[in-house]
DNA sequence: GATAGACCTTCCAGTCATGGGAAGGTCAAG
DNA sequence: CTTGACCTTCCCATGACTGGAAGGTCTATC
């Protein structure tokens, strides 16, 4: 299987496959003679697995501590659920932080004429809150 | 009223100030004899400006719309309400992004035993989903 | 007037995860 | 044997910053 293959079979660009290796957040990668990369089943599933924690929002170096965790069949999953949660808080305070931001756009939005008058509560409240 | 003045009135940092000026988002700075950037109230006041901007959230190119239109006493309300509401509308996809991964994981986290125990459904779902 | 230290200047590099593209080697089909 | 679809490495760019080096300037004190 070379790169490519492995690229439709994981979901990961082949782009981002060689920059995983090159951060070695995965193994460097089996050559061919010709130099080409050669990927198995196990490799694939690796990569799968990556991209699913960065659809999580994960970190590649949050991948790199699960992926170390999935590895070893004798982790405690203390220790995952530990890396779940303070990203689950992490993500929590994120979106607070962005939902008290849109909150007081909609308020403004709503106070605004939205018309061919110039005079705007959003500009004003930018201007001298 | 030299860089670091201002930076302490208004809140933004020399780098940014510097940086705002380099990308054109704020008109070059007068200068002293001695190279030295001055700023007047007026310099201080679209810094503020910018920062109120960026800690709701917009772009630096949302932003430079934004100063355009407040320094234009003839815009439109219409304008400015767009903009808000375009940025609301992005501020949400991302919001209801994240809450979906926090609550994935939550769930995933819920079903965690969160012990000495090798058995993770944390990891099992990143392997298998 | 010398010196210290707190400013200022420009420029260059790094962050994070990713995409784009150039220059060149390899492979399979026709 | 050519074509075109792969592969390789390399460097550059993004957005919004932060950090630091090398060097000029200002102000206060000795």
């Amino acid at each position: 299987m070379n790169i490519g293959q492995a690229s439709k079979a994981s979901g990961v660009s082949t782009k981002m496959i060689r920059y995983y290796e090159s951060i070695g957040l995965v193994r460097p990668a089996d050559r061919t003679d010709s130099n080409y990369r050669s990927f198995g089943p196990c490799e694939v599933n690796e990569l799968r697995f990556i991209r699913r924690a960065r659809n999580l929002g994960f970190s590649v170096e949050e991948i790199g501590k699960l992926l170390s965790l999935w590895r070893d069949r004798e982790r405690p999953s203390r220790e995952v659920k530990a890396i779940a949660q303070s990203h689950v808080a992490d993500l929590d305070a994120r979106i607070a932080e962005m939902q008290a931001m849109a909150d007081t756009l909609r308020e403004l939005a709503r106070c605004c004429a939205g018309d061919e008058r110039p005079d705007c509560p959003i500009l004003a409240d930018l201007a001298e809150a």
